[in-house]
DNA sequence: ATTAATTTAAAACAGTCATTTGAATTTGAT
DNA sequence: ATCAAATTCAAATGACTGTTTTAAATTAAT
């Protein structure tokens, strides 16, 4: 009979906000007090309107896909594969240290990269795959032809693992490693090194016969990795 | 009047098992009861004899620095830089991988390191601190005199953030990329990688007029890394 | 004014763990 | 054997941290 409108308004309000806080804090810390405080509603909304803080946190990636999803992979079409790894690198650290003008989806990418929910995992695969294959095309254009896939493989870890560094270093560790506090200038100058460097990298190993003089054993592979996905 | 032994038994093994768990699980995921049930003691013992779960994950690391600090930057020192880059490469490796025939400090060193309890600043440095010279004495010997200190940090965390992929990428993420299982081969192969790729990006940084065509501007810096240290 | 849709504050609930407690047991000395 | 101190034990106690319910109060549309 009666179908009052207002409602409508208070989940909009906490749909954006859980967008906000998700993207910031990541699934786990963000508690849904925080959500609600912040978008001025009551902390029963949640329930209320979703069900629960997991359906909430799907439906916010799904608005942030549908509404937010910039160009990331953006303008690293142009010009030789050297300057688009350069490009590429700066954007994926740009992406990895920038401050508050970063975009809803690059962050709410981010955490659930550094630690995943577990919630994505169908939408995951989706949305990083073109990235991964630009980086691979780029790798392959400076490699050459004679490199395998797998070395292919390789260069794009040691790629990502540089740059993930932003991410996977508490910032005053890394400030303590570099001995100088991690201004915008020096966060440019690893990135140029992270190119430079990466650049001889993958072309040397575009020229390298295979075969290697030495090669002692190795352990056995255990998983060290950081916290388990939420139930 | 009285003095029972007995006491000093369930003590050491108490002691003895904690460092294993805790290099197993690190400080935050060892729970108390873990450390007593596979000690085969009661789970009062621990604040019986050590006062608090804090005072015993001190007492374990002090115990595994006496005790069981075997040689981590071993033999690295002999033979060319390149040779002692490519070994040293190998042994963080081998350390972050290798099952259960690894030693405890590696271990208790290595969650330290990934999420740490703030419980051993003091020490923490003095521990890392002679590993990183060696490594940045190799990088040295490799880029020559003309590369500045920051290069030299520069490259070490080029290496070391490639290496710190097997405790950063979930081992099933790093299958995933890599397309196949994580064999011991294959970590070979990408240990194998990384040194190829370090050293010719170690080669290219040595060489290298300063100042580069392309720079645009980069975001400016902020924490993104893991959990916080515990209380 | 009625009714269903919202909002609210407070409570309940669910987990996880470290730590305490107080009684029971063992030990070693007498 | 006995006594007291040292040790063990199972169970309880808290202390958190957060999500989800609840039931009552409020509001908007008819």
């Amino acid at each position: 009979m009666t179908k009052r409108e207002d409602g409508k308004e208070t989940r909009r309000r906490l749909l954006i906000t859980a967008c906000e806080v998700f993207a910031e804090k990541g699934y786990r810390k963000a508690k849904v007090a925080d959500i609600c405080i912040q978008a001025g509603v009551n902390v029963a909304s949640v329930n209320y309107y979703f069900g629960s803080k997991q359906t909430l946190y799907k439906e916010a990636w799904q608005h942030v896909l549908e509404n937010f999803q910039e160009p990331v992979l953006a303008d690293t079409a142009g010009g030789s594969p050297q300057r688009r790894l350069r490009r590429h690198i700066q954007t994926l650290i740009q992406n990895f240290t920038a401050g508050g003008d970063i975009g809803l989806f690059s962050r709410l990418y981010l955490m659930e990269m550094v630690n995943p929910s577990g919630l994505m995992q169908d939408a995951w695969h989706e949305i990083i795959e073109p990235r991964r294959r630009e980086l691979q095309d780029i790798i392959r254009g400076i490699a050459g032809p004679d490199v395998g896939e797998l070395g292919i493989r390789f260069c794009e870890l040691s790629i990502v693992n540089q740059c993930r560094m932003f991410v996977t270093i508490k910032n005053s560790d890394l400030e303590y490693m570099l001995d100088q506090p991690l201004k915008p200038d020096l966060i440019k100058r690893l990135a140029d090194h992270i190119a430079d460097f990466s650049l001889a990298g993958i072309r040397a190993v575009g020229t390298r016969r295979d075969g290697h003089p030495e090669a002692p054993a190795a352990g056995c592979g255990t998983s060290l990795a950081g916290d388990p996905p939420d139930p």
